[in-house]
RNA sequence: GCGGGGGUGGCCGAGUGGUCAAAGGCGACAGGCUCAGAACCUGUUGGCUUAGUGCCUUCGUGGGUUCAAAUCCCACCCCCCGCACCA
């Protein structure tokens, strides 16, 4: 019995020592194929394996084809996730480690090491390589490096690649808010907060400045609102009497603010905030303030429902349209304090209505209470759930009312920024931004939103560089087209990206390096640096400056120059020059859909930006997420299953196999069956066994059925070529291993003993054409036939004998229709006969067949043919029309003997004006009458 | 909300106007092979009906276009993904 991995090292060991897939520039035709170097802050997976094998794939069909093709492979550690998952290891977090332990299968003594981050890229990394190896892939790791500024000529190159994007101008420098751990001073992106709160962003929101007197001074009452809009409505103020407030002093303006973490946001949001004095509560509940853009005075009330750690801790009331603040002021006139309840009613009586909202009545928000029957404001899930049905449906349906005067009768989101810009310039509103729920971070403290005004960024809304990217795209191949879409939809909205971080790995910004690259925007053009990663080693890193890059990429300058002036070999500069040329652009880089709106389209901007058009990217292959027996992957589920360890359980074609299987190219998720495995397992060995038992055996006459068997195979090399080109790798095993294999059957069972010239042709052209995909089992099968697997190439298909093919499915046709008479006769039959209808008939038929293939409308030609019975049967049949053959007679005499094997029985073939059968007359072309003898 | 993808028989999944009761795989059932099992092979796998090649129902729901609709158009319902500083 034959063992796959023995197999598998065999043919590993032979590549490696040919160096098969070490390949330079040469004047063969190229193709350039990338999978996006993967992320190492743990061992690949599965979904790792579904895309990069797709790369594989293709990368071995092109080699079949003729080309010179190049798969490189580099590795990834630019950003955060490692460093904050080396600091949670600090930490002592138990998850961690782990993860490392039981998923990534960490010695527990090494355990120490990973504290430092830099030690992840030092384990990670050749475990990739280990996976990516043991799985057959044919790339030239020559031209493998990692990212970061641990890797000095990476860096140099993207280094250069700045200093490029901000010669064009696509660089600026501006405001932008994140999220912000204040006591650590760090960005807090998903992989810094507790699991939770993944996914959790700012809001931007409003503070409208009411003002109010408070021991005779003018202070501010800064309400927070996401609804600017609604200032015409207000009818009171609501304050926490919970909590402690205070007033500080905001840039030149006093504020009334609770003391609790909005102080740090207001902080952090460019404003000087200088908290003075404590107030007494009592003191302000119930004092008026001025509403600044109507000039009513209304009253400041208590509310519990008012989070004194959001936005600034003090809100508007309008109670016309929010739930919360109705019910507010409903519990208010419950209240004992008769105050409170007199002013709450008086409140309620000034409800004033701004919009127009169909379905309800001029007080939405009333309206909701009551339906939803919530009894007070603690009633918080369905107070939420109201709120957000109100609001939706005001902000998408409802008009404004007269009283917003210039923007009146206008639906809410056509106006809402405008009405805002027009408050900002007021000066009576102010932009500020907050979080819909206050978290810590996993430095454990709470988290605010920060406005940063120094940051860097790429200015992907510049409308010059938007079109070169469109460009670009244009040119593109995208496979399959239907992903083009989410393409142009990605660079028409991209905007500017703040592309630097502080305290992640990466390459420094070279004009401001407290700045790091981040991860995404340090991976939009390195594929051009694989064409030289080889060469460029044997360079000191410090010699690598911006003229040095641009000689290679930009063809600018002279070697000998360029040599003489900062000691570089010319022959290697010459050399990277010639490297990069031939093998740029990049023909095809495959990856998962969720790339498309960052890392793809980063790529496209980038490209289009720095290199020439003939240099532009020529090809993308996108598929989907892959789920894993039907279900998503995730480490929680236990289904999070490495490489390494999947090729230890299952070997390495096996593997590719079910991730060929897994899926067509597309924007739909992939899935891959394990429980297949051993199934596959038993597909390949037997398979293997066939061959080696086969081969060079057979008859030597070639008789009908062979050819037949012959053009079934030329047609689907062609259908399958096809397939390939379009990624279809899913489709590929159906018809390459299922379909090819169920007609190889279906021949064999016609001919007892197959002719030894198809035999052998099927056996080869099956190995060629499944060798992508499953390249060691089908070495080892080429080479035990006599054939050199080093040496291979695409069966060439000239012409198919489609005359053949149709008598194939003329034949299973009839097959078919006499079946479905035994089924309702019974099996105890002797004899059958088959009655072929006359010539005559045939000629009606096509005929028709013509007409209706010309567009002519079947009822025209029912009414044509009214007075011939055989026509109107054909009409009302179209089906058998796709059936027509010339030689119906002799066809089914031909495979006569098939079908008496078929049906085990006699057969006879008859000529309708020879048979004495009464049913003869009943025949149609290709549809002969069948008599059934017992 | 915006943008994108999708809803097909027990399950997975092809399929973009007539070759479609719908490929293929998986599963199930029956038969062959076998001491037996696995694998493999053959057949069946929506319902009804029949000395005949037919009828009915079915490709998310409801309408429409057409001689003809899983496929085209309209409306609706449901599911998945993205909406950024994160790889």
């Amino acid at each position: 019995m034959i063992n796959l991995k023995n197999i598998e090292e065999k043919w590993q060991r032979i590549w490696e020592e040919n160096k098969v897939f070490e390949t330079n520039a040469s004047n063969k035709p190229k193709f350039f194929v990338t999978f996006p170097y993967p992320y190492v802050n743990g061992l690949l997976h599965l979904g790792h394996l579904t895309t990069s094998s797709r790369v594989e794939f293709i990368a071995r069909f092109k080699r079949l084809l003729g080309y010179n093709v190049l798969f490189a492979q580099g590795f990834h550690a630019t950003g955060s996730p490692i460093i904050a998952a080396a600091y949670r290891l600090r930490e002592g977090e138990e998850k961690i480690k782990k993860e490392l332990i039981e998923l990534m299968h960490v010695n527990e003594k090494e355990i120490e090491k990973f504290k430092d981050p830099t030690y992840w890229i030092e384990y990670f990394v050749p475990k990739a390589k280990e996976a990516f190896k043991k799985l057959g892939y044919s790339i030239d790791w020559r031209r493998e490096f990692f990212t970061t500024s641990l890797n000095n000529h990476y860096s140099k190159f993207i280094e250069w690649q700045y200093f490029k994007l901000r010669e064009k101008g696509f660089i600026k420098r501006g405001k932008h808010p994140v999220i912000w751990d204040p006591k650590v001073k760090k960005v807090i992106g998903d992989h810094d907060r507790p699991d939770d709160f993944v996914g959790i962003d700012y809001i931007e929101g409003y503070i409208i400045k009411f003002k109010f007197y408070y021991k005779d001074k003018e202070i501010i009452l800064p309400c927070f609102t996401l609804r600017p809009e609604t200032i015409y409505g207000v009818t009171n103020i609501w304050i926490n009497p919970n909590y402690e407030y205070i007033i500080a002093k905001v840039n030149e303006e006093f504020w009334l603010l609770p003391n609790s973490i909005v102080i740090e946001e207001i902080k952090n949001q460019e404003k000087n905030v200088e908290v003075l004095e404590k107030v007494d509560i009592e003191n302000v509940i119930l004092n008026f303030a001025e509403n600044p853009l109507t000039k009513e005075k209304v009253p400041i009330l208590p509310a519990n429902f008012v989070d004194i750690e959001i936005g600034t801790g003090i809100v508007m009331s309008v109670p016309a349209h929010a739930p919360y603040d109705y019910i507010g002021l409903i519990d208010l006139t419950k209240s004992e304090n008769k105050k409170y309840k007199e002013v709450a009613e008086k409140c309620l009586k000034n409800m004033k209505s701004l919009f127009k909202l169909e379905g309800f009545s001029d007080f939405p928000a009333k309206d909701i209470v009551e339906k939803m029957k919530i009894s007070s404001q603690n009633e918080k899930e369905k107070l939420e759930k109201a709120t957000e049905e109100i609001y939706s449906k005001e902000f998408y349906n409802a008009f404004t009312k007269e009283i917003f005067g210039e923007f009146s009768n206008r639906k809410i989101y056509e106006i809402k920024n405008e009405f805002a810009e027009k408050l900002i310039s007021l000066t009576i509103a102010e932009k500020h931004y907050t979080l819909p729920i206050r978290f810590e971070s996993r430095y454990k403290n709470k988290v605010i939103v920060k406005i940063l005004s120094d940051q860097w960024f790429l200015d992907y809304s510049n409308e010059e560089w938007k079109k070169l990217a469109l460009e670009c795209l244009s040119q593109m191949k995208i496979i399959p087209e239907i992903a083009r879409r989410n393409f142009e939809n990605s660079i028409k909205i991209l905007r500017e990206w703040a592309f630097t971080h502080k305290e992640s790995l990466g390459t420094p910004l070279p004009w401001d390096k407290e700045w790091i690259i981040e991860s995404l925007s340090d991976s939009t053009i390195y594929m051009a640096y694989y064409t030289i990663a080889h060469l460029i080693k044997n360079i000191d890193a410090e010699k690598l400056n911006e003229e040095v890059f641009d000689f290679i990429f930009l063809g600018r300058g002279n070697s000998k120059e360029i040599s003489k002036k900062y000691g570089i070999d010319e022959k290697i500069l010459e050399e990277m020059r010639k490297e990069f040329v031939y093998w740029y652009p990049m023909d095809l880089r495959i990856s998962g859909k969720d790339l498309i709106p960052n890392h793809l389209s980063f790529m496209i901007f980038h490209h289009a930006a720095i290199f020439p058009k003939e240099y532009w990217p020529k090809g993308v292959g996108i598929n989907g997420f892959l789920l894993i027996n039907g279900e998503k992957m995730s480490k929680s589920k236990g289904n999070f299953i490495p490489i390494l360890d999947a090729i230890e359980k299952y070997s390495a074609d096996i593997l590719r196999f079910l991730s060929a299987y897994a899926g067509n190219s597309g924007l739909e998720d992939l899935n891959i069956e394990l429980n297949l495995a051993e199934k596959i397992e038993g597909y390949l060995k037997e398979w293997y066994n066939f061959c080696i038992e086969n081969y060079n055996k057979g008859r030597e006459e070639k008789e009908i059925i062979d050819f037949w068997f012959e053009n079934v195979i030329k047609k689907i090399v062609k259908e399958v070529e096809n397939e390939y080109e379009n990624l279809n790798f899913k489709n590929i095993i159906q018809k390459a291993w299922f379909e090819l294999e169920n007609k190889f059957n279906k021949y064999l069972y016609s001919v007892n003993i197959p002719n030894r010239e198809v035999l052998n042709y099927y056996i080869e052209v099956r190995n060629i054409i499944l060798y992508p995909i499953i390249p060691h089992i089908t070495s080892e099968i080429l080479e035990k036939i006599g054939k050199d697997p080093l040496n291979i190439s695409w069966p060439k298909v000239e012409k198919i004998d489609e005359g053949i093919l149709k008598s194939e499915e003329y034949i299973e046709f009839v097959i078919s229709d006499i079946r479905e008479i035994l089924k309702i006769k019974g099996t105890n039959y002797k004899e059958i006969k088959i009655i072929v209808a006359n010539r005559e008939k045939l000629e009606i038929a096509k005929k028709i067949k013509e007409e209706i293939d010309s567009g002519k409308n079947l009822n025209e030609l029912i009414k044509k043919y009214s007075d011939n019975d055989v026509a109107k049967r054909i009409i009302k049949k179209p089906k058998i029309l796709n059936y027509l053959v010339e030689e119906e007679f002799e066809i089914l005499s031909q495979y006569k003997e098939f079908l008496e094997k078929v049906f085990k029985c006699k057969i006879t073939i008859e000529k309708e004006e020879e048979s004495n059968e009464i049913k003869a007359k009943d025949s149609l072309p290709a549809k002969p009458s069948i008599v059934i003898i017992f």
